[in-house]
DNA sequence: TAACCTCAGTCTATCGATTGATCATCAGCT
DNA sequence: AGCTGATGATCAATCGATAGACTGAGGTTA
């Protein structure tokens, strides 16, 4: 239980702090500020901190930000939307943060928006926050953000993105991602390995299906165009994609789902194809969430940091100056957790 | 692609706005909020509009918010975390209300905070919003929110809570989802029904446990307090309760579930015990999330309007003066989506 | 004793938008 | 001509916190 303050009737203010302690409302600001200029009396220190204490004293978080608006105050999360919960990791890690550094933390989706690009505006142009993470959506909508936020000196950081231009990105091992799942099927003896990848209009979409290719020939399979079937980022674009690709010859015997939403699309459309998984079919998926070990098979994932990637976001972009390069890769590494869903070829 | 603002410098201000069209700043903010006192003429109307669109004017939020507060600026909305799906569809609906009233939605999860109400206490106190919604916590935390709140007048809304002594409130129908659920198992012939439900501190819990009584009462059968196993509203919840319901006796040959992922854990526990879900156990549940029709079995549900309520509550609170009553029901009904995981009795 | 320094705060302008009060102009009326 | 009223704006104060300049009292030094 928290302290129960002496019942203030409206709004309490610095000023209301400053009269019963009986100073200047500066002071109160200073000394919650911790301004080194100040030279105070350790007597009047205290009538001030109990007066604070007393009213349940907190400043006024817009009079602040109106008031001294170059530090940054409040960051933007934009995501595409908040059902997929590998957003949700994204978000906690970020809230974590953002607790820490005593920054508020807005976080948005573009769901009801035209493009992405315009909650952008809206946030910027309105002043709500003054810096922005951007996680999700393609990379044309990422590209068009990128060019606006350069151009008005806008502190952002985009959550795995690489290559659209951007030279403040934050992303993630996907390679080694990929190429751990890859290993694991390889060791498990599968050679017919495809991949239900993420569209190429998605950044992670065309970064993913380049590192697959990369790890199959690495593990020295041939490596031919149709292994990869692209689709959405949905459990429909699982559904579908799952159907095309089991029609391809030579048939796939093991698959990576380059997506976790999209892997439990694809088991579903699997049961009703009537293909056993994994007796048929061994199936790795991206990002190793909670339900991964609750699904039916419990599935086989490779597990990023997506809540480290929030979090570590999150101080890169408070800590960084805002005409710094930040082009770099989350420090912890992906790890893999095999479950039911991948199991050794029977020869 | 959004009109290109003629690349301003910094933060384009209203008296910059003001200057290009060469009026009063005064004018600009009065077009902007349709003041019905402002007299002007057409010219001078649009050559300030015209102004706007040229420097990409937006009002800014902060100085916003600390002229008009009496006003609602910004809604904050609590959930206790943003992993479990049933929140995200809370969270959706409130944002589409939130942009169709131009009202500023601040969502955050108390998960890093030691108590709900010290969350609201930091939202409030720093006057980041003036309306919270609150959405989930114990039927304790949810008092004490009330008894804060109410004490200084701050305008506030629970979702889905009742009897906690609060007048401000906009529920679901559980007690009709619930009569639902048993209705639909009854009619499949069952009679051994269990009741896998929320703890008695979640004022839902508590509320679910009793209609799922009233429910099987009205169905004429046989009322004992062991046909309820109460456990916490998550994966391992469903899983640790599942192992215990199913040492009932009589063996249950249907289970009600009173939360979504609680189900998912139990499914997954049905598994792991080597219960056929439903050949041996029909499995009904709350809320019709994306992930039911995925599952393996596929999982009939009841439906809430989960959306509609972040919505709903949205538009009351911000349309309701803070001293009025609000304690009704979502208007919208509860819906049965009957699917693989309940099936008739065999005899 | 005058000049100077330190301490402990105070004073004041400012951030940008809003709002109620005020003002200048002109038409119409008597 | 003098007055009224409408029209089309402008003015000035304000919201609350903050940063930097400034001040008054008391002590120290040359």
């Amino acid at each position: 239980m928290t302290t129960r303050p002496n019942r203030p009737r409206g709004r309490v203010t610095g000023s209301q702090v400053a009269a019963l302690a009986k100073v200047d409302a500066a002071v109160v600001s200073k000394i919650l500020k911790e301004d080194p200029t100040l030279r105070i009396s350790p007597e009047t220190r205290k009538r001030v901190m109990d007066a604070i204490e007393e009213l349940g004293y907190r400043p006024n978080y817009a009079a602040q930000r109106l008031r001294s608006s170059r530090k940054i105050g409040a960051v933007g999360l934009i995501i595409p939307n908040f059902s997929n919960p590998a957003y949700a990791e994204i978000v906690h890690g970020a809230e974590v943060a953002s607790l820490k550094k005593e920054v508020a933390l807005f976080v948005s989706s573009h769901l009801e928006f035209p493009t992405p690009l315009d909650l952008v505006i809206d946030l910027v142009a309105s002043g709500r926050v003054d810096a922005l993470m951007i996680a999700g959506g393609t990379a044309k909508e990422t590209a068009e953000i990128n060019t606006f936020l350069s151009e008005r000196d806008f502190p952002f950081l985009f959550l795995n993105r690489q290559s659209i231009g951007t030279r403040r990105s934050l992303f993630l091992d996907d390679e080694f991602a990929i190429s751990l799942i890859v290993n694991h099927l390889v060791e498990l003896g599968h050679t017919s390995i495809y991949n239900l990848a993420g569209k190429r209009t998605m950044e992670t979409g065309k970064r993913r299906q380049k590192a697959f290719k990369d790890a199959i020939i690495e593990a020295g399979l041939p490596y031919r165009a149709d292994l990869i079937v692209e689709e959405d980022y949905t459990a429909i674009g699982g559904q579908r994609g799952f159907v095309e690709i089991i029609k391809r010859k030579p048939k796939p015997t093991a698959l990576v789902i380059s997506e976790f939403v999209m892997a439990v699309g694809a088991l579903n459309a699997a049961r009703k194809a009537k293909i056993v998984v994994p007796d048929e079919l061994s199936i790795v998926a991206f990002n190793n969430l909670e339900f991964a070990s609750l699904l039916n098979p419990t599935l086989t994932t490779v597990g990023l940091q997506l809540q480290y990637l929030g979090e570590e976001g999150f101080h890169l972009l408070i800590e960084t100056p805002h005409d710094q390069e930040i082009y770099q890769t989350v420090s912890k590494s992906a790890e893999l957790f095999p479950r039911e869903s991948s199991k050794p070829l029977r020869k």
